[in-house]
DNA sequence: AAGACGGGGGG
DNA sequence: CCCCCAGTCTT
């Protein structure tokens, strides 16, 4: 245990300033204080790894388009990666939807009032099934995510790695005795809430405003920054790549990512490995069979994930014909728009396409 | 235990 | 341009 008796023991000066200082400045949320557990659900997935300003649009969406559980679970899954295209991590949204459906087949399709229970749907780890069980139905279980580690290891001065599962167990251990009797979700909510606007990370704490600053222990010997932990970051991967936009008319190309492995399931513009010149991209779409009346090159464009960086060399091209390619559709642009989800990796060259659309 | 899996914000 | 953020599932 990384927290020894003195430690826990000042800890539990934390609810009181906290629970008060949320009360005063807690934000604004749609899927807040609505007492709908499936509102909690999806918010609660949608915000792993994700901030709440960018989660609010989203939420309002989703939640007009499936209003209930049941809509969840029978919508169509074109349906699905719609309304999560641009958030990232797209296993998130499947995962949300096979956990609607075995909810419908094994609880009357009301979410298990039960940790254990909500632990075992998919997409729902020990942060989620805290939260959920906290937020919707007031059961005193610890959920902690990263603001919740920073916040913690400041006011306890911890220098153990946050990225190791033990230590995060042991910051679950000390959550859940700090929480207040008949006020978990809030006391929950309060810890997130302080670490996403005051115990910032970046190196810029705003202790001035902190509820905590008096008993943090890191904050009373001017050592904030050191805290949280962490080992440093693994290097990223290049991969090159060319895309190549190809339009016929009102119709334009897309091929269909695997269902495994990155950007699973969702659709993308014709294109190959390496940086191809123009000349090689104009040899490699006719051996696949297709005449190209004109071609364009389009702008550079990066794109970084976690792990991975590709660098995009970009073309545009008119087909003579909409011939059909191995793996790929011809769709129009109306049905693009409505039914079929690109990466944001590839915003610049979709906007590209819009734009030659309007004025070729 | 380590790697895969997106996208956004700030300096 | 660089940096940082950090839940869940798979292997």
């Amino acid at each position: 245990m990384i927290f020894n008796r003195e430690t826990r023991d000042s800890a539990a000066a934390i609810p009181a300033p906290l629970l008060a200082w949320y009360d005063q400045n807690k934000r604004e949320m749609a899927w807040r204080d609505a007492h709908n557990s499936y509102y909690t659900w999806v918010s609660e997935i949608m915000l792993q790894q994700t901030r709440v300003e960018a989660v609010r649009a989203y939420f309002d969406r989703f939640i007009a388009a499936l209003p209930t559980l049941r809509d969840l679970a029978a919508c169509d899954e074109e349906t699905l990666l719609k309304l999560w295209e641009g958030l990232g991590y797209y296993n998130r949204a499947r995962n949300l939807q096979k956990a609607a459906k075995l909810v419908v087949e094994r609880h009357g399709g009301e979410l298990p009032r039960d940790y254990e229970q909500l632990l075992a749907l998919p997409g729902i780890g020990e942060y989620t099934a805290g939260a959920i069980a906290s937020i919707a139905y007031g059961i005193p279980a610890p959920c902690v995510d990263g603001n919740v580690m920073r916040v913690l290891s400041r006011v306890t001065a911890n220098c153990a790695d946050i990225t190791l599962p033990a230590v995060k167990r042991d910051y679950q251990a000390l959550a859940r005795e700090l929480i207040p009797a008949g006020r978990a979700g809030d006391f929950n909510q309060a810890l997130m809430e302080l670490g996403a606007l005051v115990c910032l990370p970046n190196g810029l704490p705003l202790c001035g405003g902190c509820p905590l600053a008096e008993l943090c222990a890191a904050h009373r010997a001017g050592c904030e920054l050191d805290y949280p932990v962490k080992p440093p970051k693994p290097e990223r991967r290049i991969e090159e790549k060319t895309v190549c936009v190809l339009v016929c008319g009102e119709l334009v190309y897309l091929q269909k990512r695997p269902e495994g492995g990155l950007l699973a399931g969702l659709w993308e513009f014709w294109n190959r490995p390496g940086h191809l010149s123009r000349d090689e991209l104009c040899r490699e779409l006719e051996r696949d069979g297709l005449a190209v009346r004109s071609m364009h090159t389009l702008k550079k464009a990066k794109h970084i994930f976690t792990h991975i960086e590709w660098r995009m060399q970009g073309y545009l091209a008119y087909a003579e014909q909409p011939i059909p390619l191995p793996g790929g559709e011809w769709i129009s642009l109306p049905q693009l728009r409505e039914g079929h989800a690109l990466p944001g990796a590839l915003r610049a060259y979709s906007a590209d396409l819009e734009r030659w659309v309007q004025s070729p």
